[in-house]
DNA sequence: GTCTATATACAGATAGAC
DNA sequence: GTCTATCTGTATATAGAC
């Protein structure tokens, strides 16, 4: 049913590539310099276009927020997909990929949370149903509904130093052999 | 070496009782409506002074954010006292105490978190430090390094989804006797 | 599609009266 | 101690040229 005009080469891209930019632009200043600095005019400068060139894209404050939940809704996604066929299993899969390593996903619910913490309530609930998302896909691997808390608040304990981090020292998140330690025993404890 | 005037009877307040309505307005709106809210403006008339008033006893933003900051670690000496003397055990003292009773430390923590994702490295370095001093104080209670990862995670989950709730639909916590199992469940994990 | 210029509102902070 | 102006900067958004 798509219809991709396959047939030019330079703009492959269907989403025009300005909007990305812009977006990326958005994400990275909410990230590293919190909802305050994440303005229109910082965001325009950062992407490399001028105010009026971003207010073609996004037509209010508001069009960009929702934009970056779009993005958001569309990486969860092809997370979801990508925990069930793990073969290390989902709770593994799930725990340590909960700390940030910069990838597209752990950013834009980064930057979703400070527009959330900010008193954004179309955040606030794309974030409320991306955890409930992740919960249905777990709740089979694990033991029964305490088990499945321990794992969800574990995870959200991981984001939220991830969260910390901003502009700071890293936060004390368990890296390497101790993530490895970390996640046989929430295995352990949860195991369906 | 301290001389307390005691014979007045009615402001019996060292600290300016005007100075602590307005650190309560400020949390409040830093709480309920975010860092972007809670402006000077809005803090002094949600604590019924004017904008010279407020000025009067913070003389800027900053020494306002370093107030509430104050008010924080004030409240984490009390609560790592009443942590060790707990007859629960401090990992169910911890772990319980960590879901939002809107009692005056959660209501602190939730607050200056929205000024450390707001970017305010004092406020990031506040959190750290009582997270450290929450974990001195729990370490002698936990099997091991990563048993003690998992309770302090746990508690960082709760706080996660505390923070979100605000101005939205309340987060999915653990309430009843529902927190009770996993208050067992994480003791068991982590006993030491 | 992207730009400059501008309107309107509100932020933090100062000055000085009471 | 607490108030009422008021200054200065900056945020979102609009208008309209190129």
């Amino acid at each position: 049913m798509f219809s991709d005009r396959a047939d030019t080469i330079e703009p492959m891209s269907r989403p025009p590539r300005a909007r990305e930019l812009v977006l990326d632009a958005f994400e990275a200043l909410l990230i590293d310099d919190g909802e305050r600095a994440a303005t229109m005019d910082a965001t325009a400068r950062a992407a490399g276009v001028s105010k009026g060139g971003l207010l073609y894209h996004f037509g209010s404050k508001d069009a960009l927020e929702a934009g970056l939940i779009q993005r958001l809704d569309a990486l969860v996604d092809t997370d979801i997909a990508e925990m069930a066929a793990s073969p290390d299993g989902a709770v593994a899969y799930f725990v340590r990929t909960s700390v940030m390593t910069d990838d597209p996903l752990d950013r834009t619910i980064i930057a979703v949370s400070r527009l959330a913490q900010g008193g954004h309530a179309a955040a606030s609930a794309a974030l409320r149903t991306v955890r409930e998302r992740w919960a249905d896909a777990l709740r089979p691997h694990t033991a029964d509904d305490t088990a499945l808390d321990l794992v969800m608040l574990v995870s959200d304990g991981l984001y939220y130093n991830n969260a910390l981090g901003a502009g700071g020292v890293a936060g004390p998140i368990p890296e390497g052999a101790a993530m490895d330690t970390l996640i046989a025993l929430v295995e352990r404890a949860t195991r369906a």
